[in-house]
RNA sequence: GCCCCCAUCGUCUAGUGGCCUAGGACACCACCCUUUCAAGGUGGCGGCACGGGUUCGAAUCCCGUUGGGGGUGCCA
């Protein structure tokens, strides 16, 4: 019988959501959609101290963040494997009234000393043929069979594995709860799991799960173990040592889009000369045979490239939408109530194509809002550090006095022209206003930020300036 | 140690025996544009790990070496 695929992601609830799995599920996800498919949530939440439930909806959060929403019809889940430990232990149960398991009563100690006395790695099969019935303190093993298994693996091709170096594995804990082989086969096999998208570290474990899937007498799956994501050391990225939190990058100020475009590109590339595509691009052509087999760098760098990329892309509309949860909160210099939406509508295409990240917008167009800008020191030393700055922001106040057209084009002229005078191009020229009236050397266009503040508030600014550095 | 995977610019990749003098993107450098900073434009730097085969022909196929990585739990 040959039905719709059916994929899954089975994350444990163990901390923030790993940039690693987001893309793991975006490949199932990706594949689900262009078949027609099903994508399976499923949280392993069994047992282990470090699973904590709060931590799922984490995982529902950020993958709706990238776009693998609960409300998608291609959507199933989430399902939670601790419910179905029954079906686990009676999988092991089978097994062992089978003959292809047994109980097996020895302690890890023991069995270090019997590997250390043989000078052989691992468990060796003591209690194969004991006879040994179930009790406390009792695990379950898979026993083995001889030969060799073989895996088909959709990126890896043809991996084989001799039976010999597997070692009887542990099935159900001396306490009686399923481990991870088990409860993760007998799971895909209730959700009736077509296909297994994983990373690379598990292609380990897949010669003993196919076994577990025979034994049960199930057919496999289609495997597919994608290469993991590394740091600039090239390992695994891990929680500990690296910045892999998705839900630090969403509040970054990374743009979803990006994340996801960028995310599919680490072992897989669209077709032509740009990297940047659209969604829909990679839900049509994407495919397994397609990934590259060696681990990839996650490189933030071209992850803030991408960033600015979409960021620019965006029309004004969406950038003012995608903007909002960037204007208020605690970083935020200015009060809710100094906010004023006609003047950043003005400003924010100005401010657009600065932007690497959403969180640098503020700084940017906070001298908009407050009533005095926040003066960068370093920003102050420099420009005023010389009579050349000082003079110039007093020439400045004397001829914006004049009563000009006050529009971004004939205030660019008259800076000009008083510079000029001084034997200054434009571009030192106003440094000095610049300073005085957004706090900092750098921003956005100034001229038309002026036209925008208004004629009053610019001459209080240059004027505060003039006596600070009068008074100094 | 043992098992498994992998190997194209610094990085992400295109490339599936001749179209490769190896293409693109990020980063970097230079120049142009310019109202600071960006953006944009133009150009540059830079790679098939090594050694053997196979073939008329190899980045592409085979073998080996070296180098990386992953796994080796009563974690998942």
């Amino acid at each position: 019988m040959s039905s719709a695929p059916r994929f899954r992601f089975a994350p444990s609830p163990t901390g923030f959501f790993h940039v690693g799995g987001a893309r793991t599920a975006l490949y199932n996800w990706a594949l689900a959609k262009r078949l027609g498919g099903t994508f399976v949530l499923r949280i392993e939440d069994t047992d282990e101290a470090r699973n904590q439930p709060e931590w799922t909806q984490g995982i529902i959060d950020a993958l709706a963040w990238i776009g693998v929403r609960q409300d998608d019809p291609t959507f199933e889940g989430p399902y939670f494997q601790s419910q179905y430990a029954e079906a686990h232990i009676e999988a092991a149960q089978r097994l062992f009234a089978e003959g292809k398991a047994y109980y097996c009563d020895l302690t890890s100690e023991q069995i270090q000393e019997r590997s250390k006395a043989s000078g052989k790695q691992g468990y060796d099969g003591y209690s194969r043929d004991r006879g040994l019935e179930a009790g406390p303190g009792r695990v379950l093993r898979f026993r083995v069979p001889e030969g060799q298994t073989v895996v088909n693996d959709l990126v890896r091709g043809r991996v084989e594995f001799a039976n010999e170096t597997i070692e009887d594995f542990v099935l159900l804990r001396g306490n009686g709860s399923p481990m991870f082989l088990l409860a993760n086969v007998v799971d895909d096999i209730t959700m009736r799991v077509s296909h297994v998208v994983r990373a690379e570290e598990h292609l380990p474990n897949t010669p003993k799960q196919q076994m577990i899937w025979d034994a049960l007498g199930q057919t496999p799956p289609v495997w597919a173990h994608v290469p993991v994501l590394v740091n600039e050391q090239r390992k695994k990225l891990s929680k500990r040592r690296d910045k892999v939190a998705l839900e630090q990058f969403r509040d970054e100020g990374y743009l979803p889009e990006a994340m996801i475009n960028y995310l599919m590109t680490l072992g897989w590339a669209p077709q032509g000369e740009t990297e940047i595509v659209p969604w829909s691009t990679i839900e049509r052509d994407f495919r397994l045979e397609d990934v590259n087999h060696s681990p990839a760098f996650f490189d933030l760098k071209k992850l803030a490239a991408f960033n600015g990329e979409y960021i620019r892309a965006m029309s004004t509309e969406e950038f003012f939408a995608a903007a909002q949860p960037f204007l208020v909160g605690e970083n935020i210099p200015w009060i809710p109530a100094q906010f004023d939406e006609a003047k950043f509508r003005a400003m924010a295409p100005l401010a657009q194509t600065r932007l690497v990240l959403m969180t640098e917008l503020p700084m940017l167009v906070d001298f908009l809002f407050l009533d005095e800008p926040l003066i960068d020191e370093d920003s102050w030393k420099k420009t005023f550090g010389s009579p050349d700055g000082v003079e110039m922001l007093n020439d400045a106040i004397a001829a914006l006095s004049t009563g000009l057209d006050w529009n971004h084009d004939s205030l660019k002229l008259c800076i000009e022209a008083t510079g000029a005078a001084r034997g200054l191009k434009l571009g030192k020229a106003q440094a000095p206003i610049r300073v005085a009236v957004t706090g900092r050397t750098i921003g956005p266009p100034l001229f038309e930020a002026l036209e925008l503040m208004g004629e009053e508030q610019v001459m209080e600014r240059l004027r505060a300036a003039a006596e600070r550095l009068a008074s100094a």
